[in-house]
RNA sequence: GGCGACGUCGCCAAGUGGUAAGGCAAGGGUCUGCAAAACCCUCACCGCCGGUUCGAUUCCGGCCGUCGCCUCCA
């Protein structure tokens, strides 16, 4: 398969490891509001990269994602709510992963909370600690960015222009525990009445990006193969954990393939929480087929930003129609349909760096020559292959979403996730 | 400012070194008591300026414009 690689800026060829699963990283939800678009697209691509390892070409995959299940926003929210921080990201962690399952999204293999991961986060910090690459200070930790010369490399910023920026912009340049201002935090002291962890810093939690590292460390071994998430997330976010992760084990690089998907935009805006310009998927199922929303994402290549658009998404569900149609027609015994041709077609888009909308576009020629059979025809094998392609591929239903029985689809698991040790921080809450 | 992406008919959008799919909208028509629906037909020299070439919308350079990222973010 060809899969751009933002490294070389180029198509390349990806093939696994001999040996080895495909292993595969994708950044999950900081759960405090979910889920939007933006976020059903990129897991939707990602579920589509992994049906297409698995299906076509028969690859092993062990497929990780977390869950940002303590963070300052969602402590900040549960504050603002009058609700427990715990309860808060469990609550939107059940509507997110509810969507994707209603989405035909293939579940993870593992699905880990950063708070089930405290205790190898502290061994990995206390590592770079000792190695120099991070320094403790006033309960905290930080990552000194001056001990990667590589650092920001992903996206082609060298070390001065970040810097530059970061000044210019005028964010926090001057944190007084901070060497200098691209320096990242590792361990975040608690304030008062926060949810804390043990550490040999004094409690605290974890920062942002050691959770990632950790987990695919943790669960994937010294090596990621895809590693994946929105383009928002390729700096600082995958910067910091390349920079940490390739401190912490041999293999270079770490991260085989860094798959960004393209942000979704609302009147001329990134979709963000922060800007507030959501549509949520859940008010989407409400109106439409789950195979509507998801084609209306798929059409979409991953590397291409687009707009919110009402209009395409009701044209979309034409796609839906007709594909269920072709899907629900009576085999026949007459002569049979050559559909030969569309499974290499289908596969050849797929393979073309996820072609997505050149996918769909198969399918559609492909329900469009069952639909157009002659009366009686026998067209059981074309509708093999589109159950083959749209279905098992495409992750489409290929039937309205009252037709699926409870048991087709493949619920996400509760992540794992681990209390904090409130006993010995209480005391400083008081 | 730096890095990156993009700029194709009113809107959305595919695509190619040899004069550009499709969808929506619009206009015309068939049908109909009128209308709707359905079906048929019509509708673009591809941001601007150079360069390469027999020939560029498609390749290269510059410009203009839009968007994204630059420690909240999928």
């Amino acid at each position: 398969m060809r899969l751009y690689d933002p490294t070389t800026g180029q198509l390349e060829r990806f093939r696994p490891e001999p040996g080895r699963p495909v292993r595969v990283y994708v950044c999950g939800i900081t759960p405090y509001d979910t889920t939007h678009l933006g976020h059903a697209f990129t897991y939707c691509v990602f579920d589509v990269l992994i049906r297409h390892f698995e299906t076509t070409h028969g690859w092993r995959v062990r497929y990780v994602q977390n869950v940002t299940d303590i963070d300052d926003d969602i402590v900040r929210r549960a504050r603002e709510l009058g609700v427990g921080w715990r309860e808060l990201g469990m609550e939107w962690t059940a509507r997110f992963t509810d969507d994707l399952a209603a989405l035909n999204l293939r579940p993870p293999d593992v699905y880990a909370g950063a708070t089930a991961y405290v205790a190898p986060m502290l061994g990995h910090i206390a590592r770079l600690v000792d190695g120099g690459l991070a320094y403790a200070r006033d309960g905290g930790v930080y990552f000194r960015v001056d001990a990667d010369p590589g650092f920001g490399r992903l996206t082609g910023m060298d070390r001065a222009e970040m810097l530059a920026t970061a000044n210019a912009r005028g964010n926090h340049p001057d944190d007084p525990r901070k060497d200098d201002p691209l320096d990242f935090v590792l361990w975040q002291p608690a304030a008062p009445g926060e949810p804390a962890w043990h550490s040999p810093w004094g409690p605290g939690r974890p920062g942002w990006h050691i959770e990632c590292s950790t987990l695919a460390l943790a669960l994937l071994g010294d090596r990621v193969d895809i590693h994946g998430g929105g383009a928002d997330l390729a700096f600082p976010h995958h910067a910091c954990e390349m920079a940490q992760s390739e401190a912490l084990v041999p293999a270079r690089p770490w991260v085989r393939w860094w798959v960004h998907t393209a942000m979704v935009r609302m009147d001329g805006e990134k979709m963000s929480k922060s800007l507030g310009n959501l549509v949520m998927v859940r008010d989407l199922r409400a109106a439409w087929e789950p195979d509507t929303i998801r084609l209306y994402l798929l059409r979409h290549g991953y590397r291409e930003a687009w707009e919110w658009d009402a209009r395409r998404l009701a044209e979309t569900d034409a796609w839906t129609q007709k594909l269920h149609a072709a899907a629900a027609r009576a085999p026949g015994h007459g002569t049979a349909l050559d559909a030969a041709s569309f499974g290499p077609r289908f596969t050849a888009a797929i393979e073309h760096d996820l072609d997505t909308p050149a996918a769909i576009g198969v399918a559609l020629d492909l329900a469009d020559a069952i639909l157009a059979a002659p009366s009686g025809a026998d067209v059981g094998l074309a509708q093999d292959v589109l159950r083959a392609v749209a279905g098992r591929v495409l992750g489409l239903w290929l039937k309205p979403a009252a037709a699926i029985a409870p048991q087709e689809r493949r619920p996400w698991p509760a992540p794992e996730t681990t209390p904090p040790d409130v006993a010995a921080f209480a005391p400083a809450a008081a």
